[in-house]
This record gives structure tokens, C-alpha cells and sequence, in this order.
DNA sequence: TACCTTAGCGAGAATGGTTATCGCTAACGA
DNA sequence: TCGTTAGCGATAACCATTCTCGCTAAGGTA
């Protein structure tokens, strides 16, 4: 896990554009938002809250899991950062997208918990578009697919260690 | 909401393919599951397990909430239920769809909270070929769509009394 | 630079949907 | 009809998340 000093170019990009997001938005950007939207966008693995606590702790001991979650809150609602609930079966709390912050579909894998981001294609746009005509107004979508990812095909017919059979 | 008694004869053959599912699977289906299925598939709502719960108390009022989620997985792991988490902003819990227990889209209204189906118009399967082809093996897929339905348009601007804003 | 206002913080309790536990009961095969 | 045991009701436990409260410090202003 990639984490606040050996940042990339892109990643501290991303970082200065949602501190300016937070500020357009009249929020305040302290040491402690710092540390978790650093934890969060520091890492490509779709974090939880839990996995962002551990890590930004670690930049700030005195973190607490509270300030983690009004934090990722605040970076949600001006849009810096994405949240991504997965409460059907395969994983069972919200993982957050720092780095694509927009609604985009997503993999996730059913024997090792990753979650991937996959190409959209514009089938999110038709379907949308369907349901328009229908009568719908959409604002926002949401897309995720469920499988194994290439990790974990070592065969073809073995099951791994799922964390739901 | 519709009940046991007044089932339509498509609704009761559905609650036949069910409990044939869960005697094909080595279920028992005593009179607690069959009101929980009845409670499940006499609605079209979408119901969530308290909403199904309560119904389901009033065929059987000795009826316990453990008893409703385990019948509610007993259904899903058998084939006879739908189970959806939205847990990302619009609603807080799962809801289940007893009717059509099969991967389609869902629209969820920001405005009332009530769940439609969408056609689905084959963009799914277009989504997970593209992931196919970069290597993912997908067994499924979830689509949600959000916004306001058609009975929570009244003029083009105003917003409605949200559930988030 | 010092001051002020108040958003945000840490700590910990509360919430709420869901799951686990346990002794008892009844579904269903023999 | 009987025996096995899956399922039941009741309730406690669980766990991610939210709330509350008194304190702190971010950022505008003098």
C-alpha cells in the first residue's frame, strides 16, 4: 500500500483537487483530512473506512474512526471521492474510490474480496437511456459485476477460498 | 399491499416454484416459511425483511425476525428470492424481490424510495463480455439506476422532500 | 499578529440491521 | 407412528456507522 510521502504526481493531482473541493465548498482541510484523503487516495485497492483508519493513523495516531468517516463524508458529498456500498453477498461495508470519483462499473471478486475497475463501454448510458424513455429521470447509476478475477482461475474447475459459497 | 389470501394465480405459482426449490434442496417448508414467502412474493414493493416481517406476523403473529432472515436465505440460496443491498446513499437496508429471482436492473427514486424494474435491453451482458475479455471470469451482475421515478416529477425543477440530499 | 467564530476533532456511547446461540418444536422420511 | 434433526422463538451479540459533547484549531478578520 502506497502511502502519503512517496505519493506519485497523479495521485498528490488528485489529492490538490479535492482539498480545493472541500474549500470551494466552504469545508475545512485540517492535518487530519489530509491524513485520510492521502490513506485514500494513496491506495488503488478500493479501501474501507477500516483499512483508511488503520493507515492514516498511522501519519496521525491520534485519528479517530469518527473523524475518518465525517472525512470521507465531506470528500463524498463535494465530490471527491466516490462511495461504493457492497452489501449483497460478497462484501459487507463500503469501500471508497479516490482516484475515480465518478460513477464508473466496477469487478469485484468473489473468492478474493478484490474490486477491480472495469471499462464502461456506454452500456451504463443505454440502459439509462432505457429507462429514461420509461419515464425515469437518472442522475447517477451504479454497475458491479461478480466473479472471479484472473488471480484466482488457477484451473478451471477448483473452487478457492470463498468468502461466500 | 396484497396478502396470502387474495394471491393472484401468477403469485401462487411462484410460491409453489419456491417451495419446491427448497424441497428440491433438502428444505423443510413449514407454515413460518410459507408465510414469509407469501408476505416475500404478495408484494411488489420490493419489500425490505421488516416490512416482510411485519406482514408476515400478521398470518402468524408468533413469528420472530431471525425466523424471517433465515427463511429470507434459505429462499436465496435456493433460487426462490432476489436479495438487494443498497447500502450507497438512497436506502440503508436489503430489500428482496421474491417475484423475479433473477439478476435484472433496479431504479431506485432518491425522492420516495421505491424500487422498479428496468428492461434490461441485454446492456448487462455487453458490460461482462468486456470483462470476459479482460480476463474476469463474472457469474453475475448488478445494475442500479437512481433518480426520480415518474410520480416524483411534478414540475421540471423543484426537489422533492428527498431522503438524501 | 492576535483574535474570533465555528467547523471539525477525539472519545465513547448509541443505533440499527443482521447474525449467532440455545433449548424446544414440529416437518417429513422410514 | 416414530425418530431425526432442520427450523423455530427469544434474546444476546455483532459490527459498521452515526451521534453527542466538550474541546481544539482552521481560516477569516482587525
Amino acid at each position: 500500500m502506497v502511502i502519503a510521502n512517496d505519493i506519485t504526481d497523479e495521485r498528490s493531482a488528485r489529492v490538490g483537487e479535492a482539498t480545493a473541493r472541500l474549500r470551494a465548498a466552504g469545508r475545512r482541510v485540517g492535518p487530519t483530512r489530509m491524513a485520510v484523503l492521502q490513506a485514500l487516495i494513496g491506495s488503488d485497492a478500493h479501501p474501507g473506512a477500516e483499512e483508511i483508519f488503520a493507515e492514516a493513523r498511522k501519519a496521525r495516531p491520534s485519528l479517530s474512526r469518527g473523524a475518518v468517516y465525517r472525512a470521507l463524508d465531506a470528500l463524498r458529498e463535494t465530490g471527491g471521492a466516490l462511495e461504493l456500498g457492497f452489501h449483497d453477498g460478497a462484501l459487507s461495508a463500503n469501500r471508497y474510490d479516490g482516484l475515480r470519483p465518478y460513477p464508473h462499473p466496477h469487478f469485484v471478486c468473489l473468492a478474493c474480496g478484490a474490486i477491480h475497475d472495469v471499462a464502461a463501454g456506454g452500456a451504463g448510458e443505454r440502459i439509462a437511456e432505457e429507462a429514461e424513455r420509461a419515464g425515469f429521470r437518472v442522475e447517477r447509476y451504479r454497475m458491479d459485476l461478480y466473479g472471479k478475477c484472473p488471480a484466482c482461475q488457477p484451473g478451471e474447475t477448483e473452487p478457492e477460498r470463498r468468502r461466500n459459497p
